[in-house]
DNA sequence: CTAGAGATATTGGGTATCCGATATATATAA
DNA sequence: TTATATATATCGGATACCCAATATCTCTAG
């Protein structure tokens, strides 16, 4: 029951962080940055953890779940699909952005 | 290629990054500025996370791991617990916090 | 059209994280 | 001693993470 219409009037920003934890937050900044397909996100985030890519049961579940909140849409692109943020991705993005800084805060040498 | 040389040299590098995720990694960082007791480590998580105070279930898991992998050391202080990070902890806290900052790297404004 | 390659997607399984509830331990107050 | 408050600890369940294997889809080569 986490629908649109807001059980919480006071509230708002219950789920916006809810991007199913640090992957989905990842994939959302990654794409915010340049849209990608699944095979590029996954190069991209492999390259950033200096591990191998993530395995196709790992990456596509995480997209899914991210469309599946409205936070992200995809287009397809010849052999491809493209995952873009919506606006309310963006906006989402914005707030754990937030949160993830002030978690974080004094962790990154300055 | 960006493998920086290959998958296995030896070895040593290789716990160092399996702190249990990333609450393992922030009690790692919050401990290394200071030393804490259990209750105190989850009141200053929840200021940083503006969320609740984790629960006992949650916590104190988390620093029995840590500790069962020589991260941290425990001194009891009367009622409470003081944790403290190890030189395996630090070494381990250094090495996390390169990976952490790679991966997330662009978040943070500058 | 048929093969092959690459991208996308699902399934099943294992581990990790986290919470709520419950239980235990310690110190203080009465 | 008993009662209370706080800290520590564990248990059961839900969710997230991640992989290997498998299947489907789309394009291109032949």
């Amino acid at each position: 029951m986490r629908g649109e219409g807001g059980d919480r009037p006071g509230e708002g920003g219950e789920d916006c962080c809810d991007m199913r934890g640090m992957l989905g937050f990842l994939i959302l900044f990654l794409l915010s940055k340049k849209p990608m397909h699944g095979q590029e996100l996954a190069g991209e985030i492999a390259i950033r953890k200096g591990e191998k890519k993530l395995s196709p049961g790992t990456i596509y579940p995480a997209l899914k779940g991210l469309r599946e909140l409205g936070f992200i849409v995809e287009e397809r692109d010849g052999k491809t699909i493209v995952y873009s943020l919506t606006d309310k991705g963006e906006k989402a993005l914005k707030l754990a952005k937030i949160k993830f800084i002030k978690t974080f805060f004094g962790i990154f040498p300055e």
